[in-house]
RNA sequence: GCCCACGUAGCUCAGGCGGUAGAGCAUUUCCUUGGUAAGGAAAAGGUCCCCGGUUCGAAUCCGGGCGUGGGCUCCA
């Protein structure tokens, strides 16, 4: 993690290049605008950012200028100038340029007597370094974009704005970076979604809720299938309950507390009823569990639902099907005996790892995320936090699976493992987690009766396996380009008649392959085959049967695939091709 | 919620320094029956996001909303 204006100091060449472009940016906007204060500029991922309160507000028109001037600034050769000089002589310099920013970075963050500086011609920037030798070693590099950002990430702190840029060691991999960002473009999931027609939002409908059109339901409705399935083989038992409840309930399990902020507000009945909108599923289960008394002998209970929430997030952070206000979370609640934790987060584990595998996503890694030292956020003793903490580090070991700590980034209740992916554009977000949970059965008072008679509390291990069906649709997307596998794809065979004559064979085709449970469409419109063959492609429908007077007399479908491969091959064959791809779930 | 940008036909966009708008694709109808990525013609389609203000006149200028995108903060 980078501190606030020191930051760690490194030897990747690629990163110092970006922190000093940072700084050739603060060169240059302090040149061109004189009472623009400088924040903090550190190298991040693929580039930079610099953040600077303006007087007068600049926007992305302004960039263009911005960064000639760096050019003309790293043209002039200026070298890059440590200075450590005393704390008091570092505050005069700063004060003397009226950058508060800086001085508040000194008083807060400089410990001893010593502050580094780097000087380049006229800017000048507390900074830990290193740096490049000079400004000419800057060639490959761009402005992208304006944002806004609080100053040290405090929502009441001021608003600066921020000037993200990309940095490269040569011309040939920024073009290759920008080249990338054009492609993620395409790939993006708003952009297919309405390309593909899988999926529509509507302000009248609301934020964030996600319309599901037939193309997306369809695609959704098998992977519940397939997930429904695979939980049920291993031991889950699959549940359907309300999406509402009693705030009651909320304020039992203590979220309402919390997260009334992000709940939709109660629904208030005449008689004094309230009812809310579920934000998660562990209530309903907890209550799921406690209508029968249990014996140890039934542990693990593991209670699954295809669960919908609704979370009021707010309007600025919704982004397509990946933050919405309302999704449906693949959950499950599995309520164990303590030494039956381990083994349960293995395996939930190694189920979200099965449905990866199987959907052919690569790209994640594991989070282990702990509390942090700020006592009020959580709940429950130090002991079961780190008994619960060293569970879960356990099975992560144990499955040699490599992982970092996100500290601070637990739940309320308990520590978790994140499964975190990322989508076209490399923003990482949380897929799904597994969570060890002490405090939701004590609150909500859970037993067993164990081999003594005596009664027991339950572990409660919360777990997402496939994750929320928008957020890894939106995934799914972006990863296959629109391209779906066969098994998924809204429309898995289209048969083109050549001319109005292969009509009834057409349909007798398309009736055969329906007969395998396959989604088959004919396209009998009266436009040439090439005409068909180009609408179909854009909607990378995996094969089309093109089928002339040679196909009909002798049985036979000519098949072209979404990569224009083309293959001649009798009915029963491409049928029985079709079907055990999709039958095996082949990417 | 905050900062910046954007909002014109179903979609992608052009235009407009104030005189009520245009293309391509899609849609509908007709012609066309064509062997592996766009056959032809015609028609229809707009409260230029919404509400106020300025003005003889606003899609255009100003203000306020709403929505979308990129960030920030947050994410049980």
């Amino acid at each position: 993690m980078s501190h606030y204006g020191d930051h760690e100091a490194t030897d990747d060449p690629l990163q110092t290049l970006r922190h000093s472009t940072a700084h050739l940016l603060a060169a240059a906007v302090t040149e061109l605008y004189p009472d623009a204060k400088y924040g903090i500029g550190p190298p991040v991922e693929d580039g930079f950012y610099y953040d600077f309160q303006f007087g007068k507000p600049i926007s992305e028109s302004d960039l263009p200028a911005i960064e000639s001037r760096m050019r003309r600034l790293a043209q002039a050769d200026i070298p890059f100038v440590k200075e450590v000089v005393s704390r008091d002589e570092a505050i005069e310099e700063f004060r003397k340029r009226g950058q508060d920013f800086k001085l508040e970075l000194i008083e807060d963050k400089v410990e001893g007597d010593e502050v580094s500086l780097y000087r380049t011609g006229d800017f000048l920037d507390l900074c830990r370094g290193p740096h490049v030798r000079s400004t000419k070693e800057l060639k490959a590099f761009k402005l992208l974009r304006v944002a806004g950002a609080y100053w040290r990430g405090d929502e009441k702190k001021p608003q600066l704005t921020r000037i993200y840029g990309t940095a490269w060691m040569t011309q040939r991999e920024l073009d290759d970076y920008m080249k990338f960002l054009e492609e993620a473009e395409k790939r993006d999931h708003k952009k297919l979604g309405k390309e593909l027609k899988i999926f529509a939002l509507d302000e009248r409908v609301g934020l964030g809720q996600v319309i599901w059109l037939p193309n997306g339901a369809t695609i959704r409705r098998e992977l519940e299938r397939w997930i429904v399935d695979e939980e049920l083989r291993r031991g889950y038992r699959h549940v359907i309950t309300p999406h509402l409840a009693k705030l009651d309930l909320y304020k039992q399990s203590g979220h309402w507390q919390l997260y009334h902020d992000t709940m939709y507000p109660p629904i208030h009945f005449e008689d004094g009823e309230e009812l809310e909108l579920r934000p998660m599923n562990c209530p309903h289960h907890i209550i799921v569990y406690g209508q029968e008394l249990h014996s140890y002998r039934d542990l693990p209970v593991r209670i699954a639902e295809l669960g919908q929430n609704y979370r009021l997030e707010k309007s600025g952070e919704l982004m397509g099907m990946i933050r919405v206000r309302s999704f449906n979370l693949n959950d499950a609640h599995i309520f164990c005996t303590p030494d039956q934790v381990i083994s349960e987060v293995r395996s939930a584990i190694e189920l979200a790892n099965h449905f990866m595998s199987v959907l052919g996503v690569k790209d994640y890694s594991y989070r282990l995320s702990v509390r942090d030292d700020v006592k009020t956020k959580w709940s429950g003793t130090d002991e079961e936090w780190e008994t619960a903490e060293a569970m879960l580090k356990e099975a992560l070991e144990s499955l040699n699976l490599p992982y970092k700590i996100g500290v601070g980034d637990a739940a309320f209740y308990g520590p978790k493992i994140d499964f975190q992916v990322r989508d076209a554009h490399r923003r990482e977000f949380t897929n799904n987690t597994v969570q060890v949970d002490y405090q939701l059965p004590k609150k909500f008072e859970l037993e067993y009766v164990a081999v003594d008679g005596s009664r027991q509390r339950p572990v409660l291990v919360h777990r997402g396996a496939f994750g929320a069906f928008e957020r890894m649709t939106a995934y799914l997307i972006e990863q296959y380009a629109g391209a779906f596998p066969t098994w998924l794809h809204p429309v898995q065979v289209v048969v083109i008649p050549i001319t109005d004559a292969q009509h009834d064979y057409a349909h007798l085709v398309a009736e055969r392959l329906r007969g395998l449970r396959l989604r088959v469409e004919v396209d009998d419109r009266s436009e040439k085959m090439q005409r068909k063959i180009r609408d179909w492609q854009a909607q990378k429908v995996p094969y089309m049967a093109i089928v002339g007077p040679l196909e009909v007399e002798a049985e036979h479908v000519n098949i072209r695939d979404r990569g224009g491969k083309q293959v001649d091959s009798t009915l029963e064959s491409f049928a029985s091709m079709v079907a055990t791809e999709v039958a095996e779930r082949r990417r």
